[in-house]
DNA sequence: GTTAGCAGTCAAACTAATCGAGTGCTAAAA
DNA sequence: TTTTAGCACTCGATTAGTTTGACTGCTAAC
């Protein structure tokens, strides 16, 4: 599709872009890029990479600057080596390795130390409810009227939630409770309890309703919940030279702000171990001006979080890339370990 | 210190900038509020109020704007009746009588109806861990290797921690463990479990070390951490004119981003049921454009969280004290038939 | 196919001129 | 003594006009 030479003039623009901000002209490529031409010639490549689509230009008189295409086209065809230097590998795996007892504190390790390393807002969601299978489920008294309920999933999420009664609850009661729950629940998916099993419970128990229901309201309610939205710096965006669109700025803090919209960013598209989705490439109109990178962390093959990473269109991709190629891959070598653990 | 119509011009002239983000000029005065008197003498009058202070002028030739000082005037000499509407009253009860099981849910919900009437930016934490009196603390086995410790103390706040194992734990581990440390904690302030304790709890248990050791770090880590920060509404702040200026929002993101900075925001004074700081009140520089306005919610007269407005010194002070004054109030009320409710 | 060279383009930077909102002062009126 | 009308003055904001220079695109020679 594109000869040899015009890739390289594609990737150098793109390159050059990135780092600077600005237009790249005829000339910064023949001084600074080892292309052995004149600008002349230079110009009639940009020319013609226009006209196919992959360059834009501000205006007349102005460099060009890759379009999505191009960046698309950076993206696929053009980043072939891993850009990731041995201290920040080194730094990855200081951090990974920090003894962690529950998922979601590895996926903020992981979240924090990406934003730090590539210096862009970094986002991160757990799994989705549905596709996760309890494993345990245990009922705890505190005081005499709280009752906590505790749910362990397949990937080893816990998530607890509380139910404040205005009676007593007797410890023979939360007995029964604790029976009566797991052999209903374990092994089934973690998702809203039905009518049929409603009316089930009800029936098994011979205790007042009024204990019964207000739990599964609670159950159903956090289990319905999207999961916590972790965030890591968000500041760093407004060191970009794209901030000083007032309106680039808005959009950003409007979806950062807004829990859907970071959830559908991270949930669209499954298919590969890295996404990348480049402007206008994402549904929502307000990340038009945005490329967002993703990786799916899996245990047992089991996705157990998204994490990812919101930019500018001019992202450095091949560093982003890498970088998450590097933990999400440390990322799965940690779970085996654990995996192995857990098997001996 | 200031004779009666000093202080309506001063008064006219806050709640006017307050409206338009314009400086405000001797002529607006006379046309639209009920000064009975010429542009002239308003000039003669704004001359003075600037020599004390209480006003700044931008250039020359431009109107005046309220100095820190005058927005302190107004703030506690000025603001007389309460600026809150029947509706907002309504709606905020309608709020506030949702039917929540933890503290941390209602501190959620007045967060974010606060920043939804006021349509500034809100932010609340919890309450410092060692004011708090532990009053239960349960031990809980998910699967076979995870335990989870639940604390409950005295202000019903609830905090969990997980503790993940090499080995199996069994059910009569966690009985003994159930009994030693609630015995030795229950009725003892929320911190650090100290030398002299972690001592004793070991001399006192007949099984590893490697069991023990774990939950006492796990501890002490959920005990020191800072409660989780509540934000909402973080966007509207990009409505206001003042984020015109890049550095400004820049300052306002950086702050909310920083753990630190918002603790430090909310935890600065403590005298009044409602703490104002405006502007260079502050300690700190990056907030020294903003104001705050905070309260703090408490439940049997103990802290269990603070709740704070941060937006542009020229805040609708009148109308955010009001909301916030009836919130209080609103609150603490609920906290008042929860407390019958458990005596009865 | 490449390149030197030159005309043409256009945003950005600079300059000058004008405008007008607002003050401060003075002197007369109340 | 206080208030007010009136006027000169100030100074940022706006507008228009000019220059600059970083680009491109084309042509013609290599």
């Amino acid at each position: 599709m594109l000869d040899e030479r015009k890739k390289k003039v594609l990737q150098a623009i793109v390159e050059e872009y990135i780092n600077t901000a600005e237009p790249v002209s005829s000339n910064t490529l023949t001084h600074n890029h080892g292309l052995e031409c004149s600008s002349a010639t230079i110009r009639n490549e940009m020319s013609e990479l226009e006209k196919s689509g992959f360059l834009d230009k501000p205006h007349t008189s102005a460099g060009r600057v890759p379009s999505a295409k191009g960046y698309r086209f950076y993206v696929d065809e053009l980043i072939k080596e891993d850009n990731i230097s041995i201290e920040e590998i080194k730094y990855i795996q200081e951090k990974l390795e920090t003894k962690v007892n529950e998922i979601q504190d590895l996926t903020k390790i992981a979240t924090t130390t990406l934003s730090e390393i590539t210096h862009y807002t970094s986002v991160a969601i757990g799994p989705k409810s549905n596709l996760q299978i309890i494993e345990d489920i245990k009922f705890v008294l505190l005081g005499s009227r709280m009752l906590m309920v505790v749910i362990m999933t397949d990937t080893k999420l816990v998530k607890e939630t509380i139910i404040k009664y205005d009676e007593d609850i007797t410890q023979s009661q939360v007995e029964t409770l604790n029976n009566l729950f797991s052999s209903k629940l374990v092994g089934k998916p973690l998702d809203k309890i039905d009518k049929p099993m409603e009316e089930y419970i009800l029936s098994e128990i011979n205790y007042s309703v009024s204990v019964i229901k207000p739990i599964i309201e609670q159950i159903n309610k956090v289990v319905e919940e999207e999961n916590t939205i972790m965030l890591e710096g968000a500041n760093r965006a407004f060191e970009l030279p794209e901030f000083k669109s007032l309106e680039i700025a808005r959009n950003f803090i409007n979806v950062l702000d807004t829990k859907e919209l970071v959830v559908d960013m991270l949930n669209t598209g499954i298919a590969k171990d890295i996404n990348v989705y480049i402007g206008d490439e994402n549904d929502n109109k307000q990340l038009k001006d945005f490329s967002i990178v993703t990786f799916r962390h899996k245990i047992h093959g089991k996705d157990v979080g998204t994490i990812g990473i919101i930019g500018p269109k001019r992202m450095d991709y091949s560093k982003v890339i890498s970088v998450m190629k590097y933990i999400s891959k440390k990322m799965n070598s940690t779970d085996n370990e654990d995996e192995d653990n857990e098997r001996r």
